[in-house]
DNA sequence: GTGAAAGCGCTAACAG
DNA sequence: CTGTTAGCGCTTTCAC
């Protein structure tokens, strides 16, 4: 899509081209200019862009001439104009799934933090909100809106390496293909969910269901390979109805397929979640199904988002280093940034079996 | 939070100007401007905005050749320009104090719903984030990267409240001051807490304690008013030691909270917190000092997240309708942005007392 | 129906 | 040190 976006508000929207200035940072909506604050100093737009800037050569009383035009205007600059000019907006897009997932809010943190230190903004855009996807975030960047984008929903990171969007300044956080040239951060899905599934063996369980998102997505692929070789490392030959696909990282559908999971004649007696929102929706299943966690089912979960220590019981679960997770995306991505031309590598960070009460 | 996407159909997307970059892949960073687009199409670059825009007087034939050019060229309006030129951007914010609380989630879709509705896309920014507050996300406005904006940052509420804000495109959520002229949408808190505390009050409860969040904030004094009241009605003095203010609405803030409360001697046979996100960590903090909810302390809290109904016990809490918060938000503002000098109300919605069963 | 040209507000040479 | 000037890429009169 490009154009004929629907303008629902019309017209209406009449520019007001408003007033002289007066005298007070009553801007209606038209805004000073550079050229009156000059006027009111009584020097050039050159020299107040200067100050604005924080260019040396400005001499201290000029300078000062300057920034009390500025003041009692209360000017601020057009950063549409600005940008305009200098080619970058210095936005940053991160794009995730579903912000109501916790699982993406401590990354995003990192994102802000690192962004922030070097004069970026961070703005967040919710991909899940936008089911039609017509929209496409990634036409922020295209249209020069935004500098770079971070995008940790799987299913436009997917659509994005799809697409010929490698060019696009962007870096691929959590879901991510090596193969594909663009910059990415994440763990060891593979090895982290055989770590999990390990866990639960050495606790004994042989029938260890597990409840995944979708195959589509290179992770939750990842993450099932590493649950099965785990299980055949082990001799157990996995049952093919342990396994359950969902579309979704609710709570309820975890609670659901935990349900449908005991409705089983051999029923497993732990269950690996691929995510702490899964897993506590498990939790919540079994025990609407009369289960009692970890006694008759144990369950890992896969994430430690904040609220599974808080749970009953607590959760065991893999951890993800989430604050590091985002802070290593933004660094790549003003890497890739300074530098288009560079190689920016693809990083794994190190996971962490963090063992509470469910298993 | 609601169901993330499930994989997205691979670029079958927009049926429009998808384009193969392959025939022009010159993305220098540079960018193709609309100049050599009307060059290649043989025509002049009034024409091409025309059909960019979607003006009706443009000849049939004259508009598929530059579609053509457009479409081989991989061209994008660079909105930076458009934007500088109409002096508008499309962009919408809004700002929540903290992108983990699920609470904002779902208000924020409602506002993204709306905005996109109306051409706008939303952008978010976790004010909390930013704790030094040096740069002010309404700074994005001033600055007209933004055409308007949403807060729901109670501390950013009011600080912009103090500030001369009032004149800048925004409107208030779920905190507000009626007084101040800047448009908003809540819900009653005194009203609600005073619900949350008579259903405790019903159920025999006469030791109720109050955890809430900063009462800085006019959201907090008014649930706190709302709660004394309420007791006072009952003919109930009271006791200040049953109250705690908070300055945080994690978790592991209202477990410590819970905990200290249950020190005293006489301590509380229910309490109500302010958050369903400090109420399950209050349940927590009574399961690790060895009461059992709500045998020992009954618990209602406030927002119902959707988490509220998975935990156990299920939490008794007060909800409020959170997308249809947002809904109305974004339409206040479209409102407001449509016409700068109308008079925009400000709406209260309807809470609802849930019963489950942790209260 | 289409083109030429005038800016939107700003920064960055280039002169002085 | 400071001013003049030329655009950044786009939309929009105003002519033709």
């Amino acid at each position: 899509m490009s154009k004929s976006l629907p303008k629902a508000a019309p017209a209406s929207s009449s520019p007001t081209r408003r007033s002289p200035p007066e005298a007070q940072p009553s801007h209606p909506a038209g805004g000073l200019s550079i050229a009156q604050v000059a006027e009111q100093a009584g020097v050039s737009v050159a020299t107040v862009s200067r100050v604005l800037n924080g260019h040396e050569n400005v001499r201290p009383a000029t300078r000062d001439k300057v920034l009390a035009a500025v003041d009692a205007s209360g000017y601020r600059v057009n950063e549409l104009a600005r940008n305009l000019r200098t080619a970058e907006s210095r936005l940053l897009l991160t794009m995730v799934p579903d912000v109501g997932n916790p699982f993406y809010a401590e990354i995003v943190r990192g994102i802000d933090s690192v962004a922030r230190q070097h004069g970026y903004f961070m703005l967040l855009c919710d991909t899940g909100a936008d089911p039609g996807r017509e929209r496409s975030y990634f036409d922020l960047l295209r249209r020069r809106r935004a500098d770079g984008a971070i995008c940790l929903d799987p299913a436009t990171i997917q659509q994005a390496l799809g697409e010929a969007s490698s060019a696009l300044p962007w870096v691929a956080c959590c879901e991510f293909d090596p193969a594909t040239g663009v910059p990415y951060v994440g763990i060891d899905n593979y090895r982290a969910a055989g770590d999990a599934v390990r866990h639960l063996l050495a606790r004994g369980h042989r029938r260890i269901g597990l409840i995944n998102s979708d195959v589509d997505y290179l992770y939750a692929r990842q993450r099932q390979q590493g649950y099965l070789d785990a299980l055949t490392e082990a001799g157990i030959t996995p049952d093919e109805r342990w396994r359950m696909n969902l579309n979704s990282l609710d709570y309820e559908a975890g609670a659901s397929a935990a349900a449908l999971l005991m409705q089983q004649p051999h029923a497993p007696s732990a269950i690996f979640a691929v995510s702490d929102t899964l897993a506590i929706g498990v939790i919540h299943g079994l025990r609407s199904v009369g289960k009692r966690v970890p006694d008759d089912v144990a369950v890992v979960g896969f994430d430690d988002i904040s609220l599974a220590a808080q749970i009953d019981p607590p959760l065991t679960t893999i951890a993800q280093p989430m604050r590091e997770l985002g802070e290593t995306a933004a660094r790549l991505l003003l890497q890739r940034l300074a530098n288009p031309l560079a190689n920016v590598p693809g990083v794994l960070l190190p996971h962490r079996l963090v063992i509470r009460r469910s298993a």
